[in-house]
Order: C-alpha cells, then structure tokens, then sequence
DNA sequence: TAACAGTTTGTAAACGTTTACAATCTTACA
DNA sequence: TGTAAGATTGTAAACGTTTACAAACTGTTA
C-alpha cells in the first residue's frame, strides 16, 4: 500500500486538492470549519506532502551543497557546525563532498550543480581544481555561491566570502616568534596551489624581511595539510644544516604532526624548539605541550558563510561582492618560548 | 533564459521527448542515425537532464542519509570515508545529520525520512532517541536503513548491521591490561543510553569479574564522549580513595582527554598510570605516549555498511538481517605499562 | 509481391504538487 | 431584499521526466 497523496486526503475531506494544499502552505486561507476537516483527513491518512514533487514543482531543493578539503580535518568539522546550524534552522540540509582524497571529479560535481541538486554551495575549499568548468557551465544561470575561509581567485571577483586575514595572521605569528627571539623560523605550508596557504607563506615572509632575516630555502617545506605530511616536513628541517629553532605550521593538523616528530627525534618543545600552529581546533589545547597557534572563529565564519549564502538565494546574487573579513587572534600556550642558547 | 529542457532538444532534433529520453537512458533502442542527431542537439542547447524531474518521476533521490553522533569524531569521519566511497561510486550523495548537540530533532529526522528526501538511511549512532518514532511513522514503508558500529536494539530486530564484537574487545582489552598487573583498573563510558557503549561496559565488568577483581563503583564513570568530558571523568578518578592504576576509555577522543588530563595532574603515562582507548582513530600514533587502543576497520566498516545497504535499496528489505561482525584488534603501543610497585 | 517479425519512433498519460483563474459562497450595507 | 465586495473554494494547467502502448517503418521469407 502506498503513501496516501494528497488525492487521498482531498477525497477523505471532500475538498479539492487545491484547498489541502492551501491548508498545509496557507492556512489563513482556508475558512476555519474547512481546516479543520481537512487536517483531521491528513492525521487519518498519514498524509506528508512528497518533497521530491515539491522539490520539483518549486524548482528549490532545501538542499544546501558544501564542498571541503576534508571532513576529517577538525578545524573543517568546526566550520560545519557553523554552517548546519544556520542551514537547519532555516529548512537546509546540508549535501557534503570532499576534494581532498576524493572520487569525485571537477566534471561531477559541477553537473551536480548544473543539475540543480542544490539551492545553492559553499566553498571551504579552493577553487583551482575545478573553478572555471564550473563556473563556465553554470554562469548563465548564476547559481548562488559563497566562499569561506579561502580567499577569491579572480575567475571569481564576484562570489563573496568570508574569511580572516590570513596573511596578517601569519606575520603576526611569525613577529611573535622573532619577539621572542627566535632567527631561524622554518614554515611548513598546506599545498601551493591553494591560496589560503599561499597568503599565509607571504605573511611568513613579510615577517621575516621586515626583519632582516634571509630565508633558507630549506625551510619553507610542504606538509599537505597532514599528520604524515607534517612528519615527514620536520624529517626534513630536522636534517637542515642550519636546523631552524621554530616552525611554524599552516595549520595545527600539521603542528601535531610536527610535535610528535620533534618529540620522537628526542627534542623538547618549547625548550629545544618552538612550534606555532594555526586553526586552533579543538586538540590545540590538549597537546602535549599545549598549542600556541592561531585561532579562527571556526564556527562563526561558518554561521557568516551559511548567511550570506541564504541571502544571495533568496535575493538573488549580489554584485558588491566584498569578503568579509572576520577577526583573528594569537592564542599563547605553551609550545613556544626562547630559543635555547648554545 | 532558462535551462534547456528535453523538449528543446527533441524540437531542434525533429525528434519526440521520448527519443531523446532514449537516447540518454538507453541509447541501444535507438537508431545510431538519430541517436547523433540528438546528441549534436543535446550539446547545442546543453542540455542535461532536470534531476529534480527525474527524482520525482522516478520516485528516487539517490541521497543517503546518513545519521552519526558526532561529525567532529576522527573514527566517524573515517567510517564517513568508506561509505562515501562506495556511495559516490554507485552515484548517491550524503545527507549527513549530527544527533548530538544537534537542534535537528527526532520528528525532524524522521519526517525527512517520511517525506522521501533520502533513499535510505545509514545509522551510526543509538537509536534509543528516536528510533521508535522514525519506526512507527515508516514502518508501513520499510525504508532501506542498516546500522554501523552501533548494535540493535529491540524494536529493531530486522535491521541489519555490521560491527565489531563490542564486548569481547573491550574483555580484551582490560585483560591485557590485567595481564601487565593491574588490578585497578578504572572504565571512562560514553552514554549510558547507547547500546555500544553498554556493550564496552559489560566486556569490562566480564574481564573483572573473570579475574575475581571486584569493581569499585567509583571507577565506572562518564565522560560523554568527549574531552572536556574525560578531563572532568578523569579528575573524579584521580581524586578517588582508592585510586586505579589504569584507565580504559570507550573511545580514543576521551584517551585523549584523559591523557591531557593525567599529565597536567603531574603524572606519567604508563610510569605512574596506565591508558587504554578504543577506535585506533589517526591520532592515537601521535599522542603522548601513543596510545595503546582497540582498532576497529572503520573505513571498512563504512564501506560494508553502505554496500548492505545499496543491497536493501536494490533488492528490497531483507528479512534475514544478521549482522556482520568484523575483526578487531588490540593496537599496543606505549601508553600501557605494568603499574608501579609502591 | 505479400505477409510477417522485428526494430525504431511517436503519442499520451502519469508522477504529486502548486497556482492562476474562475466560480461560488458570505457578509455587510443600502 | 438586492447588490457589491470580499472571502473561500474548485478547475485545470503546468513543472520535466519516464514509459506503456500503438504506429510506422525495415528487412526477410515464401
């Protein structure tokens, strides 16, 4: 036996379809004696309005498609619960896909939006592996689409954003380690292509030629954005013949990593050598020593994000496309101190 | 202008709506002369198929929902991984939705499932908060749904599921601890209302018992599956008369937090005191000491769960609902020791 | 060439809603 | 009581597909 329709409950109620559909979306609209009939047929029948055919009729799914680097990535998880608040609490669901790791092509998932299974997408994610197609395919229709924490590349100028400053962030955390006396700073970055590390590199840099440091070569190295990567990348400033005595990480997925490197090469943090992250996800405070990094308003950029994107569904896409840049700040614990004098 | 519609294609091919729906669907029923016409058709307009339409006329989302406690957890994150894969494989996307500190409630969750958003749903967490309700308003339907990690409960006995064996792994676990000479050995649970978590207990309570150990009602206590709540459950224990010599903790998150928690008391891991965790999630190698856990295959478990359910969807519900027991493993590594002798 | 079988195509209904428009019913007021 | 305005309801079309069925072809065989 199938699910009762709307025919059902309209023949139950002896009223038209029309007016059951008047009483579920509009009830004002319907003279009370009525509604009450009607909504007594739909308790009987078990009646549900079939969303795909909603979906359908509307041409609005409710569905909200988020594309990541990676769901595991506990600073990522933080964004989401940002996001799925405000997503649920206006009727969203939220359509997940990850780039990093993932089966799922540029190809695939533009057709997913070209094919309207989502309202709308956020991007946590950079756009260079697959920006243009998508936008190519779906320009015309504008498809409504928000950035976060990554910035704009300039195929896009018009898509907003929300993210910190990544690049002062990054000169604040590399001053911070030379105020503390520190020379040779090494930086362990997330993968060139995307910008977010990119602007985070230039900070480092800025930092340090505005203080009259030269970079080694040698210690600017890629980490991917992983343990393994971070473990491997401290392998490799550990064997440096002008060994740094600080690393900074682009994120604290990497600095984990990297202290557990530094740890299991015998080192002690901060005593040894210091270590600064960036993220401050949720473990920053329980490692071992505890964290210094920077913190991003992980789950308000995601609320910001998830808002935008609902306005610019609702009203249409905004050309004053200016990113919105929320505040960061350099949480101090333990894991950097003085370096040791020799 | 709006997209291109079927009806586009089929005028400009000087074809009917049902060849060109031929020609995507099932392209050997049609003749290979007009299959081309309409294929140079389908790139002019750019045509692809409206799956809003398709949805609702197949009666099909090809969405998965998948139901888990928490996103944030590195182990469920990586069962995420196998079910994505396998579900992006077949060409279903995720519906994901957090039990936990989620504002999504139980009718929520339930009249999504109703209302045909999903075609089938993927449980990773307890069914105790809800799963009566989602089973009376569906029954009648039989949704395809199987269960992960978690076990059955009751109502549910047809449900069919894939999991570790809960309660020898965590027997095993305390034996290997009591096998090193402890014979305080205190347990951190999650929830008491999640049948897993119950099971874990009773595996302990077993191995206790088995070794004529009798177990200080002060040494089983919450801890929610957090951190924050290991950091609060392991204060309890250290402030305990009688105070345990090891700890085992029903996930590797609380591990964590316990060791965290341990060492900010002042005390070495194992030297002083012993930890054992559970799930073997990416951060267990890297924590200090790394710790000692149970493995379960979660990226394997995902896959399976999502493979028995793609089974359910295609074959309809199956009435013999077994479930699958996979292989578990006791992971030592460095945070459990023989207990000091004093 | 006629008849037949098989292949290819078209016609039209159906899926469950929403909604413009028309029709009917109320109510208030003259 | 009659009328107009407003409220309530019904009718029917539309959304873009898929698909059962019928129609029109094609080629083969007698």
């Amino acid at each position: 036996m199938s699910r009762a329709s709307i025919k059902d409950v309209a023949k139950l109620a002896g009223v038209s379809i029309a007016t059951v559909s008047r009483c579920v979306n509009e009830p004002h609209r319907v003279r009370p004696g009525t509604r009450e009939r009607v909504q007594t047929a739909i308790n009987e029948t078990g009646y549900s309005p079939n969303t795909l055919a909603q979906s359908f009729r509307r041409g609005k799914t409710h569905v909200i498609m988020v594309v990541l680097p990676s769901v595991g990535d506990p600073f990522f998880t933080a964004v989401m619960r940002g996001i799925r608040d405000v997503a649920s609490d206006k009727g969203y669901s939220l359509l997940i896909s990850e780039t990093q790791f993932n089966t799922m092509t540029a190809d695939e998932i533009g057709s997913m939006v070209v094919s309207r299974q989502a309202d709308g997408i956020v991007l946590l994610a950079s756009l260079s592996p697959f920006g243009t197609r998508v936008l190519s395919a779906t320009s015309h229709r504008a498809l409504p689409m928000v950035i976060g924490c990554e910035t704009i590349t300039d195929e896009l100028a018009s898509c907003p954003g929300v993210h910190i400053d990544n690049f002062a962030a990054a000169r604040e955390a590399t001053s911070y380690l030379q105020g503390l006396g520190h020379e040779r700073i090494a930086f362990i970055f997330g993968e060139h292509k995307t910008l977010l590390t990119r602007d985070r590199e230039n900070g480092y840099r800025e930092a340090m030629t505005r203080a009259n440091q030269v970079i080694d070569s040698g210690w600017v190295v890629e980490g991917r954005l992983t343990i393994e990567g971070a473990i491997a990348a401290t392998g490799k400033l550990l064997a440096h013949p002008k060994r740094p005595t600080a690393i900074f990480c682009a994120n604290d997925e990497m600095a984990m990593g990297c202290l557990h490197a530094l740890k299991s090469a015998g080192l002690r943090v901060p005593e040894d050598i210091s270590v600064v992250g960036f993220d401050d996800n949720r473990y920053a405070k329980i490692t071992d020593p505890p964290l210094t990094t920077v913190a991003q308003p992980a789950r308000h950029i995601g609320e910001r994000v998830m808002q935008r994107l609902l306005y610019e569904i609702e009203n249409g896409r905004s050309k004053d496309a200016e990113p919105e840049i929320v505040p960061h700040e350099l949480i101090i614990r333990d894991s950097a101190a003085a370096p040791p004098k020799h």
